[in-house]
RNA sequence: GCGGAAGUAGCUCAAUUGGUAGAGCUCUAGCCUUCCAAGCUAGAGGUUGCGGGUUCGAGACCCGUCUUCCGCUCCA
């Protein structure tokens, strides 16, 4: 494949328009940005996604549950997950330079490069005295006193400002401070606005502030507030986990590379409880279950990554993604972070209630910690769809385009076709798609000839063909006619289902696993 | 959100630089056809992204707006 890769994946989103597999949102309305639709294959393909990696959870493992929580929560939850600060960014722009920061970033930065200077003074100091006392330096000397006192300052003003969303204040600190834009040194600021990266909503037709509700940015914490209930209803024991899968939603500054980073997607997420001090063992343990899983797709090894994060997130003592091989480079995946009780301890404080679990091997209640995996459905699907389409050029210089899905994911299992429409080949084919239809997603197909017909397939992703033709009605055979390599081979209408049964059912899949 | 580029049929693209919006593929109906996008006939599909303006006349020029792509910025 020559093509460059910004092409390549061009190709890969014009495709995935022409064969139904997704469409830009509310297109007819010139469409809504970094919103999709799944369309009639894309539906299909997320369905089945979706369903491998439930089953591959909650069916395969005894200690793991799924739930289906609600998008609206309780609007304390977001205070207790810590959403409703770290999701507000105070963002300024330079009118001069056209740069926008955060405005916390820019006060940081600020009070760093005084920290400096304290820092500098110290040195200078070290140099210059024997026996230096660095703490009576630090607390003595006038400049660095004042330097001192100049930082405390700056971060109680900023702190009152962010608590009191004085957004002005803030902006009137960053002018105090004579900060300048690092990109064009002016001091040419517009307004602080807030960017809040959670969707807000009212709840009832009363708009007022208590009323005001989210949309989920995650789907994590509905997992968590349920942990007590399912503990108990399900007399779950440690170590034990809660899947979920759902939409969750951000309202992302900029969200762009097709459906990598959208507004509203979808999550499939499972919460891992475990005794504190066996996080880490789990944390390997995830890390590695979930990479075979990707790994049992069969998009290849080589697309596959592990990164991990050097930066912890606030409630993380270990985090790592599986990063997978876009057309537009590695890119996060899956998540696998060690949570440890960050999440519930918070929830016990704001909501009062305990969240813990009586341990009776050890006669204690402790809350416990979490390991999380965190995988995004609609990257999943780029990931997929993105490796499987192929430009293939054909002996005799013709292209088909194909769709190299797993099999047992694919939209549609097999097209059954009359090789022509007489002689009652048509009839012996409907008969076939109606013995099929009950296990299988199965389509009939008269039109064109039957070489288009197996075109039209290749392109839509479907593993096989099953083509009826004279033969058929003497001796109750067909032709299957595998989609990669083209083989066709004659077999028995009768072995039809077992057959698929074999190569593309979930459970093919699943098999594999084990 | 900033800067740059683009937007014409489902898809890929034309339209003499301001003068009748067209082709191929796809799609639909029919004919023909014994296994890899064959052929024939007929048909459908468009307020040229949207809204203004200039002009006798705008797909083309100007302004605004929406969307997409590229680069910044952002991505607990």
């Amino acid at each position: 494949m020559s093509l460059k890769p910004e092409d390549f994946f061009k190709n890969v989103i014009s495709h995935c328009k022409e064969y139904g597999y997704i469409f830009q949102s509310s297109e007819i309305y010139d469409g809504l940005s970094a919103v999709y639709d799944y369309g009639q294959n894309g539906a299909e393909l997320k369905k089945n996604i979706r369903e491998y990696w439930w089953k591959a959870m909650v069916q395969l493992h005894e200690n793991i549950v799924g739930i289906d929580a609600s998008i609206f929560m309780h609007p304390t939850t977001w205070k207790a997950s810590g959403h409703v600060d770290a999701f507000n960014d105070p963002l300024i722009d330079n009118k001069d330079s056209k740069k926008r920061y955060r405005a916390d970033v820019l006060i940081e930065d600020h009070v760093a490069k005084i920290e400096d200077k304290i820092n500098k003074e110290v040195e200078k100091a070290k140099k210059r005295f024997e026996n230096f006392d660095e703490a009576m330096f630090r607390s003595t000397n006038a400049r660095v006193v004042e330097y001192q006192n100049k930082i405390n300052d700056i971060n109680t003003r900023f702190k009152t400002a962010m608590n009191a969303s004085d957004l002005d204040a803030v902006k009137q600190l960053i002018l105090d401070c004579e900060i300048v834009c690092p990109i064009s040194g002016t001091r040419n600021w517009t307004d602080v606005r807030q960017f809040n990266l959670m969707f807000a909503t009212q709840l009832g037709s009363v708009s007022d502030e208590s009323s005001t509700i989210y949309l989920r940015p995650e789907t994590a914490q509905g997992i968590f507030v349920n942990y007590s209930n399912v503990q108990k209803t399900g007399r779950m024991k440690i170590p034990f986990g809660i899947a979920q899968t759902g939409k969750a939603f951000r309202n992302e500054i900029v969200a762009r590379q097709f459906i990598f980073r959208m507004r509203e997607f979808e999550q499939m997420e499972m919460q891992f409880f475990v005794k504190p001090g066996t996080e880490m063992e789990w944390y390997e343990y995830w890390k590695k279950a979930r990479l075979n899983w990707h790994l049992s797709l069969g998009l290849g090894e080589t697309h596959y990554r592990y990164h991990d994060h050097i930066k912890l997130a606030h409630y993380a003592n270990a985090a790592c993604d599986i990063e997978f091989e876009f057309p537009f480079g590695f890119k996060e995946l899956e998540g696998i972070h060690s949570r440890t009780d960050f999440d519930l301890k918070q929830h016990e404080e704001f909501s009062g209630k305990k969240l813990q679990y009586f341990d009776n091997e050890e006669n204690r209640s402790y809350v416990p910690y979490v390991v999380e995996t965190s995988v995004g459905l609609d990257r999943l699907f780029l990931s997929i769809m993105s490796s499987a389409y192929k430009e293939e050029t054909l002996e005799g210089g013709e292209t088909r385009s194909v769709l190299s899905l797993p099999p047992a994911l694919a939209p549609i299992k097999a097209g059954v076709f009359p090789l022509i429409k007489r002689d009652g080949l048509p009839e012996l084919a409907e008969q076939i798609v109606n013995a099929l239809k009950l296990d299988h997603m199965v389509i009939y197909d008269e039109k064109d000839a039957v070489g288009k017909r197996y075109r039209r397939q290749d392109a839509i992703g479907t593993p096989y063909c099953i083509t009826v033709d004279h033969q058929s009605l003497e001796d109750q055979t067909v032709t299957l006619r595998e989609r990669d390599s083209m083989q066709q081979e004659r077999v028995k209408i009768a072995d039809l289902n077992r057959i698929l049964d074999e190569k593309v059912s979930l459970k093919s899949l699943l098999k594999t696993l084990i």
